[in-house]
DNA sequence: CTGAAAGTAAACTACCCAGTGTATATTAGG
DNA sequence: CCTAATATACACTGGGTAGTTTACTTTCAG
């Protein structure tokens, strides 16, 4: 019955780090101060601080709830036997699913705020976070390896599409330039980009 | 004779400036305070404020001096009868020149970091720093007339292209993920991008 | 040489913030 | 109902920051 009895101390706790996400989201970290968590969590300083011994460690935290929140995965096998667009459309979806959505863009939003005046500490924690997803880059190895692409460097590729993705469905997003791609907007810019890879990257056979 | 003499006052404020983009730079913005400012500056806390009234109207100006540092300028006409790929290159080599100078990074950079959070500030100023660099599109726009690429959506091609190139050799370095790109690596870039757009958009004929 | 314009150092105001200490109140389990 | 854990209000420390004031000095053009 652990769905339904929570302790006051588990609900508190929740408060303050729905609240922290909140404000951070509004105000970035710097400008939100634990007294303005406190507040918006209904919940007294004092007790944030009997939570999250320092605002340092409470960063990290929300970090990880958000991060958390975004994962998924998926894993997609190269087939030699079947066409590759189909193929690749899937893999994509999945790259694009969690790249793209709110959760995770809100996420990169704030750490970009917060980390980009310390790209050594940026780099520790990309190397946790971003643990780079290579579901894609296996499947292109593969398929060089089946010679139904051209003889590539597949870091590259992976890149090539990667940054069409993220050109029009990520960096926009993270600086709200344009709003978030519906499923349609995010189905037509994969077809687009694989359409676009294929025709360079394809093997004629 | 201007050029030689300067006032103990331009003086002033020559090195006010050039402290204050060292210390955001540094430091970032939000980091850096005045006082940090005048020491570093070798100047008086009250002459920075005799040149910027507040520390708002410090940043601002600074800004615009980096974004005037930034500013390159090309034109490339579409030659109807030329190869379309020596002329697409031409065009982005400006592009590149200008988008992945250490400057313009630099600027890019620390403006995150002030906006990120402010995003209705940043569509301000990126509609008056950002004013979209055209000449791509116009040369699309030509070539697509001319029935030389394919008749696309000339917004969304120049978006492709641009996402190539800022993949590479923009986000990455923004980010301090990846060194400046080298003239070599961006000639390499560029001629990669070119050969991938082409290969999707180019008619036969 | 002189006087106005500019710069300087240092103290000062009026805040804001992270984090702590404490005495009091609430809660929930046994 | 009692007790131990937890939450709360609030005052406080120590430190930082934007911006101002003042009394003094340097610079330089006429």
């Amino acid at each position: 019955m652990n769905v339904i009895k929570k302790t006051r101390s588990e609900l508190k706790r929740e408060a303050i780090i729905e609240a922290t996400i909140e404000a951070f989201q509004m105000n970035g970290i710097n400008e939100t101060s634990m007294d303005n968590i406190a507040e918006l969590a209904n919940v007294s300083k004092r007790t944030v601080y009997n939570h999250f011994e320092s605002k340092e460690k409470l960063v990290t935290q929300i970090f990880r709830e958000m991060w958390i929140k975004s994962q998924t995965l998926s894993e997609v096998v190269f087939h030699a036997n079947q066409p590759l667009k189909p193929q690749l459309i899937e893999i994509l979806k999945g790259e694009m699913c969690a790249m793209a959505s709110p959760t995770y863009i809100e996420m990169v939003r704030f750490a970009l705020g917060y980390f980009i005046h310390k790209p050594d500490e940026m780099r520790d924690y990309s190397d946790e976070f971003m643990n780079a997803d290579t579901t894609l880059k296996r499947w292109l190895k593969a398929a060089v390896k089946a010679q139904k692409l051209m003889p590539i460097d597949v870091e590259s590729a992976n890149n090539k599409l990667l940054n069409l993705l993220k050109g029009d469905g990520f960096w926009p997003q993270v600086l709200r330039r344009d709003p978030f791609l519906t499923e349609d907007e995010q189905h037509n810019l994969i077809n687009d980009c694989v359409d676009m890879f294929l025709a360079f990257y394809q093997t004629s056979q």
